[in-house]
DNA sequence: GTCAACTGCTTTTTT
DNA sequence: AGCAGTTGAC
């Protein structure tokens, strides 16, 4: 264990962090603000709520605080409770306060994420959980297989009822600090009424293997909290000043565990942006941020409006689309930085011609157009709703050589090498960990299926010892015998053989954890491997072994990583960045391309269905996200007929696409696309696009676009052909629109030709193309055979 | 016990 | 269409 001076049970001698900063009396840091951040700042004592738009100057504010609070002799650094959500928030707080101060600011131990300060709470008072002080935290996947072989025990089909499911539920619950003593009778009837039942027997288990989950880490201190006044207290009067950043991702246990935190100096800063709140679907309630008046009274509530971002127009489309949200605390971005560029609209054919044609955008960026300085590949970012948008994205990059990186996917720790690596890690810290022999007594294959795995379960469970144990006795007593019997027993010496190494500490970590995977095959099993992947598998183990480095033992790392999923690799090259919406906040990029505004991809059909207007506003706020993380240029668009799940369909333009306020926008759409009176020609200018060298095609339609004349007709066309969808679109479906057709009626298409109705599906309409196949259509662009040669539907 | 065909699902994701 | 997870054949 560290040092005592961050322990609110023993106060030690004052740090010289806080002595140096109370020597330098001046306050050259208050310089800098604005009025809104510095009231902010300077309003230390009691509730304040800091409502800080997106590109305000958070951060800002939120350093100049703590570093104010330490400056003025209000906290030392250690009273200090500073929490955030992600570690690079943490770790931005941290170097920003200390430079500052003008040095580290290392004296601030409680300065982390919700997760990190409660492990360290916890594992001060984990027996009063029932837990002992090393326990091991667990990840999705091994709560998942947990669960598994609970339902399994249980007899339940795992067909209906799959354990990611209940994982989802009890996770739910956890989020709102609920216990399971405590699931509220209307959630009873979950998972197939066994949802309250197999919560208590999950959390037993996790008791008997000492370990937590994710939500456990708040939901156990939240229970300490509340049935141990004394240490309660104890942290309340330690904890001066509380400072929450992006607070209206907070879930209902991070809130009680906040208020419980606040209530004695009634010191507590939250900052956050209720126009930001993007995290609904996984317990966050914006609701927190909407009541903190309520919850502390006399709060002061200061707005940051002012924008160090955006220019005027991208602002100005941005408030326009997330004014038309009800449930909102109300604030309107502004910049002096200029008008700069309209946000520019574009639809397209198809996803392919969509991607195609902000390759090129890019490509010519990079030389330098439009009157702009030539940009980075560094400065521009794709940003969609879903990962699969990504494909079409890094097919097109690829063909035209575009250097491109994906932002998200798979963590590094949180591939398959690296878990099973780390699983003999944990095995040789702690041979009992059960989870983890479970993972790789068959990786690599030793010839030890389900049966086997079964007998070693049965016997360790019948002596009432770890599994590796148990796995020694079947060994012994010959119950698993031949080729399995061998692996096994060779498995076995090795764990014990490496839990004595570890304890001996006769080796380095390093060498230790090369061994490991050396002796047990771990190694060899990727080197036999002939799939592409292997080598990259083989990389990242070598790239694990280097992060051990950094560690003094294995204890120490495997404890690190636990809560560290972190995955910045800082390459050389430029790159344009992909990466979802969420993925993007609270990051800035000159040039932003936001594709695939289209209803039912954003905003997501199914956020809509399973949320109804929370879901929609939800996603409208997704779209403000969206577009503040602008510069200087934002581009939207949509594609009139998208490939989903294989089938083509059209599409209509996203709703939010008319919620963009006219006057700040440039339409660049076509002819012919959603615009009138171009039949035909719609698809003559789609050919047009792939025809030519993209510079001068590209060229030729900036000029286009740019003619007065040509403008004015797209934004009649445009505007007409999108708001026509909009008015029989109403909030369910478009019933006029799809009552015209029936089953089996001949119907015609612009592009696909004749063809017969198969089914019908909301507003749009299966249909067997004599030509084309089978597609979705919207039944708004299809006409009953006999008027094929009538009035263009659109 | 292992490997290939088959089925069903498919938003967003940190710790 | 693509993938993961599971069933069914060797």
């Amino acid at each position: 264990m560290s040092s005592f001076d961050d322990s609110p049970e023993l106060s030690g001698a004052r740090p010289s962090l806080s002595q140096m900063a109370m020597a330098a009396r001046p306050m050259p840091y208050l310089d800098g603000l604005n009025p809104a951040q510095r009231e902010a700042v300077e309003a230390l004592d009691g509730p304040v709520l800091m409502l800080a738009g997106a590109g305000t100057g958070k951060t800002k504010a939120l350093t100049t605080r703590i570093a104010h609070l330490l400056n003025t002799g209000k906290a030392r650094p250690n009273e200090i409770l500073a929490v955030t959500f992600t570690n690079k928030a943490a770790r931005e707080m941290k170097n920003r306060v200390g430079s500052l101060l003008g040095q580290p600011a290392e004296g601030m131990p409680w300065l982390g994420t919700f997760h990190a300060i409660c492990v360290k709470l916890l594992r001060r008072h984990a027996e009063l959980v029932g837990l002992k002080t090393n326990f091991t935290i667990l990840d999705t996947d091994d709560q998942i297989r947990l669960m598994k072989q609970l339902i399994l025990a249980e007899n339940i089909d795992e067909k209906r009822w799959p354990a990611r499911m209940l994982a989802g539920i009890i996770d739910n619950w956890k989020n709102r600090a609920i216990t399971p003593e405590n699931v509220p009778a209307a959630d009873h009837a979950l998972f197939n009424n066994r949802g309250t039942e197999l919560y208590a027997a999950y959390q037993a288990r996790l008791k008997t293997l000492n370990a937590v989950d994710f939500g456990d880490l708040l939901l156990h201190m939240v229970t300490i909290f509340r049935e141990h006044d004394d240490i309660l207290r104890q942290y309340q009067s330690w904890f001066r000043y509380i400072l929450v950043d992006e607070y209206q991702d907070t879930n209902v246990a991070q809130y009680l565990w906040l208020r419980l935190l606040a209530q004695t100096h009634k010191n507590i800063c939250c900052v956050g942006d209720d126009d930001q709140s993007i995290y609904g679907w996984r317990g966050a309630e914006v609701g927190n941020i909407l009541r903190f008046e309520k919850d502390f009274p006399g709060a002061k509530v200061v707005r940051l409006e002012q924008n160090y971002r955006s220019t005027e127009h991208i602002l100005e489309a941005a408030n326009g689309v997330i004014r038309g949200n009800a449930d909102r605390l109300g604030k309107e971005l502004f910049t002096d930085e200029g008008q700069g560029e309209k946000v520019r609209l574009i639809g397209h054919w198809d996803g392919e011609e969509e991607a195609r044609w902000i390759g090129d955008e890019i490509e010519a960026m990079q030389g330098g157009s439009r009157g702009m300085d030539p940009k980075s590949l560094d400065d521009m970012a794709i940003l969609v709703r879903a990962s699969h948008q990504m494909r079409a994205f890094e097919d097109r990059f690829l063909t035209i050589g575009l250097p491109y990186r994906v932002i998200g996917g798979p963590r590094f720790y949180e591939r398959m090498e690296i878990r099973d690596a780390m699983a003999y890690f944990r095995l040789a810290v702690s041979p009992d960990d059960d989870l983890a022999f479970e993972r790789i007594v068959n990786t690599p294959r030793r010839g030890l299926g389900d049966k086997a795995v079964q007998t070693i379960q049965r016997t360790a469970r019948d002596m009432g010892v770890p599994l590796v144990d148990g796995a020694a006795r079947c060994v012994d007593a010959g119950t698993i015998k031949g080729k399995g019997g061998k692996g096994l027993s060779d498995l076995v010496q090795g764990i014990y053989r490496w839990h004595s190494q570890v304890r001996d500490e006769a080796d380095t970590h390093v060498e230790l954890a090369e061994m490991i995977l050396e002796e047990s095959g771990y190694t060899e099993m990727w080197q036999n491997d002939k799939t592409p992947e292997a080598p990259g598998r083989l990389e990242n183990l070598k790239e694990l072994v280097k992060a051990l480095e950094e560690f003094d033992n294995l204890q120490g790392f495997l404890e690190h990583v636990a809560l560290i999923m972190d995955n910045d690799s800082d390459e050389a090259e430029e790159k344009v960045t992909i990466m979802t919406l969420h993925a993007a906040k609270g990051l800035e990029f000159p040039v932003i391309f936001l594709p695939g505004w289209e209803d039912g991809l954003f905003p997501s059909q199914r956020s809509m269905d399973e949320s109804g207007l929370k879901g929609l506003e939800e996603e409208r706020r997704l779209a403000y996200v969206g577009i503040t993380r602008a510069e200087e240029l934002c581009t939207i668009s949509f594609a009139a007929n998208r490939r989903v799940y294989g089938q083509w369909q059209s599409q209509l333009p996203s709703r939010f696409v008319d919620e963009l306020p006219e006057e700040h926008v440039d339409v660049l759409t076509p002819p012919g696309l959603y615009g009138g009176g171009y039949g035909a020609a719609g698809m003559g200018a789609t050919e047009s696009y792939s025809g030519g060298s993209p510079l001068e095609d590209r060229a030729a339609r900036a000029d286009a676009y740019n003619s007065p004349g040509w403008k004015r007709m797209q934004t009649r066309g445009a505007t007409r052909g999108m708001a026509s969808p909009n008015e029989a679109r109403g909030l369910t479906i478009d019933a006029t629109a799809v009552s015209a057709f029936t089953q089996g009626d001949r119907v015609f298409h612009q592009k696909f030709g004749y063809g017969y109705v198969m089914g019908i599906e909301g507003d749009k309409l299966d249909i067997e193309f004599e030509h084309a196949g089978a597609k979705k259509v919207v039944a708004k662009f299809i006409v009953p055979a006999d008027r094929a040669g009538d009035d263009i539907p659109f």
